[in-house]
DNA sequence: ACGGATGTTCGCGC
DNA sequence: CGCGCGAACATCCG
């Protein structure tokens, strides 16, 4: 479940019971994962290294490690990292565990393996971030600076927002939460965006990102749950069902080859290419 | 069994 | 150069 509340929700479980922590053991199976380095190297880099902190920008997370070690990551459609304890189910599809010198475990499971995990000197973990836009939670988002990277595109709103370029962090699910919130319709042209629109994103964008994150964290970072746990988001998924707020039918449409999910009556389109009938 | 899935990147055509 | 589209990556789930 990868955007920045996951992300985010990672960053906090590794900083709070990791944090000072040293590495005793790495394990690698061979995959693509784990990118741009050999097993042999990383092991040797990591090993008796202490976690010193971890940081977040957009989707990517950065771990500190003493002696210069930096850890990169980024995980992809179906990446996670897991906090695991003794006694504890092991979770399939590990690409990356670091055993640490109390028994716990820190492991990075992606069965798709669109994700990644590079290695870099302490230096280099700015840069992975170079590039991004503004992080929503770490630097807060201006409605004049957005409004200005917002008008530079003739693209739709709603693929303006998930380009990691203008805002960092910002995926299919927060973007058709946040749009919906703030009553603007997904294929509005960025580039005709109105101010009181552009306030209401960020503003939107903040609380879905928040209601998100706290719904994470009543389920914790454990592995498995999560199947059986139901949609936990406003239109998200809901296509048919009716809107939460005028009771319309929600629609769907498809952005940037992205499924979205929309209220024709509370997020009204551009122009009245979409007239509202009877 | 088929189709879609929370992401990114690349090539192609206009 | 911008932009839309489809494909690719690899696996799981309903």
């Amino acid at each position: 479940m990868p955007e920045l509340p996951e992300v985010e929700m990672a960053r906090q479980v590794i900083e709070r019971r990791l944090a000072g922590r040293v590495v005793s053991r790495v394990r690698a199976p061979a995959s693509r994962v784990v990118r741009k380095v050999s097993r042999a190297r990383l092991r040797s880099r990591l090993r008796d290294a202490r976690l010193e902190h971890a940081r977040r920008h957009g989707k990517v997370l950065m771990l500190a490690f003493s002696g210069q070690v930096g850890v990169v990551s980024h995980l992809g459609m179906s990446g996670k990292w897991l906090a695991w304890s003794p006694g504890e189910a092991l979770p399939s599809h590990v690409r990356l565990a670091l055993e640490l010198d109390d028994g716990s475990r820190l492991f990075y499971r992606d069965p798709r393996m669109f994700g990644w995990v590079e290695l870099c000197t302490e230096d280099e973990l700015a840069g992975a971030v170079a590039g991004l836009g503004p992080d929503p939670l770490n630097d807060g988002l201006d409605p004049q600076d957005l409004h200005q990277r917002l008008r530079r595109t003739r693209r739709a709103v709603k693929v303006a927002l998930m380009d990691q370029k203008v805002v960092a962090g910002i995926g299919n699910i927060q973007a058709t939460e946040a749009l919906f919130r703030a009553r603007v319709h997904p294929a509005w042209p960025a580039l005709q965006l109105q101010h009181r629109q552009v306030a209401r994103i960020v503003e939107a964008v903040e609380i879905t990102i928040e209601r998100t994150l706290e719904d994470l964290k009543r389920r914790g970072l454990r592995y498995q749950s999560e199947k059986d746990a139901t949609n936990p988001f406003v239109v998200y998924g809901r296509a048919g069902e009716p809107c939460p707020e005028c009771g319309r039918r929600l629609r769907e449409m498809t952005l940037g080859g992205r499924t979205t999910v929309y209220c024709t009556r509370c997020q009204r389109s551009p122009r009245g290419s979409e007239r509202t009938r009877r």
